[in-house]
DNA sequence: AAATTGTTTTTACAAATGTTAAAAAAACTT
DNA sequence: AAGTTTTTTTAACATTTGTAAAAACAATTT
């Protein structure tokens, strides 16, 4: 059973009837180092699991990319603004690692959700999980600077250091890569 | 018939038969100015109504206080961070002004979303538009600084203006007031 | 190896924000 | 009204972060 499956019951448990119609809906797509999984103005109402690799949730403000999440392999993500506005995303979603996905399209996850209350738990547990990262996320900016920001990334995220470059997790922090700079020389 | 009941059926209409049994649910209470509403490392599982007055959502860090949201009257609001982890919140709600809430207890949501589908979609909305709040409260952190922060600010709530003091909206915008006494000096 | 390109660091200066303390203004109490 | 308390502004200085440009370093291509 692909990794998808096993992360949805390891969340909220799923019957077995559930878990051979949930395998049978999913997809899988391979996108390249570089390449865009959902784009700037698209309605992008998919949950994606990355199943290996590393994408970048991002978009541009006064010609500055401003990165909101990374997501590693075995996490789930989705494309939240548009997801609960059923509108077109500000965002754009990117490969920083050749990256494969699997997901399961919206039209899906309301069958099943309609269809299985197990189901329709694990949904809820994962918007959920969704919300409370981004209140964690805003938490973070809100009550930190820089600095510990950086300290604090370097703490929970230490394999994620090799594999990002300076200038996107300045993105992230939401600082310049020369500022980030200055904070490592110490 | 209320105007929380009136709020919900804008936002997702409910049958008469919805109405009225959550009528016959809801609660009200009266908190003066300067009490509390909900305490630090409760577990509050409500849903608020402000049916007048209004509430900051805040805690302390580094005994500085920091203000997540402000609710006026006809507004939802609910101590997310509880509500959606089932554990005691990191933040406290007071009110700044007397206010008068109704709210509907956590196993009365449940209760009314598993016996009524119109009910269980209204939730989702309720949710949603939380969630969606905490995005825009994240991005307006992220990306301006704090003087476009307070200029939008004023132009979308000229009338809380009047209703807040400047220490509250300095903790608001995530700033000294010092700072924000400069700022307006401009 | 040399050239090219991309990434990271350094430098110098400007702007924004924090901190502390004091002054001024406003609101409240007696 | 006078006194008291609270809120807001101002001043002076320190720290953080931004910007632009150059230098150093690393990776890639020819």
């Amino acid at each position: 059973m692909g990794s998808f499956i096993n992360r949805c019951n390891f969340i909220s448990p799923l019957s077995e009837q559930i878990c051979s119609e949930l395998q049978f809906l999913l997809k899988t797509k391979v996108i390249k180092k570089g390449e865009l999984i959902s784009k700037q103005n698209q309605t992008n109402m998919s949950l994606y699991y990355v199943e290996s690799g590393l994408v970048k949730h991002f978009y541009y403000r006064n010609n500055r990319p401003l990165i909101l999440q990374f997501f590693k392999e075995n996490s789930f993500f989705l494309i939240l603004d548009s997801f609960l506005s059923n509108k077109p995303s500000e965002f754009m979603t990117t490969a920083i690692e050749t990256t494969r996905v699997s997901y399961l399209e919206y039209q899906n996850i309301e069958k099943l959700a309609s269809k299985y209350h197990q189901f329709e738990t694990l949904y809820r547990k994962i918007m959920s999980r969704a919300t409370l990262g981004t209140y964690n996320r805003f938490k973070d900016i809100f009550e930190h600077d820089a600095t510990s920001r950086y300290d604090k990334f370097l703490v929970k995220n230490p394999e994620l250091m090799q594999r990002i470059s300076l200038g996107d997790l300045a993105a992230y922090l939401g600082i310049s890569q020369v500022s980030l700079s200055r904070i490592r020389a110490k």
